[in-house]
DNA sequence: GTGGAATACTTGACTAAGCAGAGATTGTAT
DNA sequence: ATACAATCTCTGCTTAGTCAAGTATTCCAC
């Protein structure tokens, strides 16, 4: 391959665009860690795992599912259960009807601890994210995030 | 706070936004890490530094600027750099007029494993990335991928 | 030109998460 | 009924990255 075959080759948009994404989510990350660090002793994937047991129909689901969710090995699921758990913020419940499941539940603690953490989130969350996008823009963007989402879900 | 209360605290909308981006963008990381790691024993972090020093003037940059670029905190950077030079792919240089600084520089066999990773890579990109959006989408994703990048930088 | 602040990089101690393999349980085909 | 495969969770080991502190160098105000 020739020099500018290569130079043509790292140059590729989609590459770029990808690189965009990479880097808006790690510094948005970053950004609301801390926050929720400074303010509420929670990471952000504390908050995340709270948000989407509490979001879920009794607000539980199992190890596997919340690992699916979190885009986390079975392992990386059971040490942050362990972690949660630790907290106070969940806690694990063996499923009756299968005893390889067992249910990750939030506790009031955690839901209290959510609710308060919510709070700041939702600030950070319009000060460095919604108010950054149109409202036109919004169906675009929220539509094609969640093509990416399900399309890398599917071949799994 | 009643019920109801913390129950659309929960629900709101920016919440969920952000949450889409968070998890396609993990998605995306494992499926490409993955490839990466099984053709060319790389992972997704490696090959974004190589691409980041390939696409610089001289390609080299200074630790610093590269930790910036990669959102890495220093420690992280000189740890990266690290493992980049132990493969090979890189060599420390440095800097002629400031003796504290280091400049990275992506050596040649270096820039090879990149060109034959970018050869895979592109492909990943293709399938899961690139065809999930449309032509008429893209602008606007992109822009406002940038915004939220740019909007996080500011703010350092 | 000197002293103090700022910048650049590294290091030690720690946290988070992946991988691969193991144990327990359930589903399925015969 | 039994065996084999699949599923669910956990564990030991390893890798990647953070944080805070330390050293070296440069910048800046006087």
């Amino acid at each position: 391959m020739t020099d500018s075959g290569v130079e043509q080759l790292f140059a590729d948009d989609r590459i770029t665009t990808f690189g965009l994404l990479v880097e808006a989510h790690r510094r948005l990350q970053r950004t609301f860690d801390k926050s929720l660090r400074d303010h509420h002793d929670m990471t952000g994937v504390t908050y995340e795992a709270l948000i989407r047991l509490a979001r879920t129909e009794g607000r539980q689901m199992s190890m596997s599912e919340l690992a699916d969710q979190m885009v986390l090995t079975s392992g990386g699921a059971t040490r942050l259960v362990d972690r949660l758990a630790e907290a106070g913020f969940v806690e694990r419940l063996h499923c009756p009807t299968d005893r390889r499941v067992l249910w990750v539940h939030l506790s009031e603690h955690g839901e209290s601890a959510l609710a308060a953490a919510t709070e700041t989130h939702l600030n950070d969350l319009q000060e460095h994210f919604a108010s950054e996008i149109d409202p036109d823009e919004l169906p675009v963007f929220t539509e094609v995030l969640d093509r990416l989402r399900r399309g890398c879900t599917a071949q799994r």
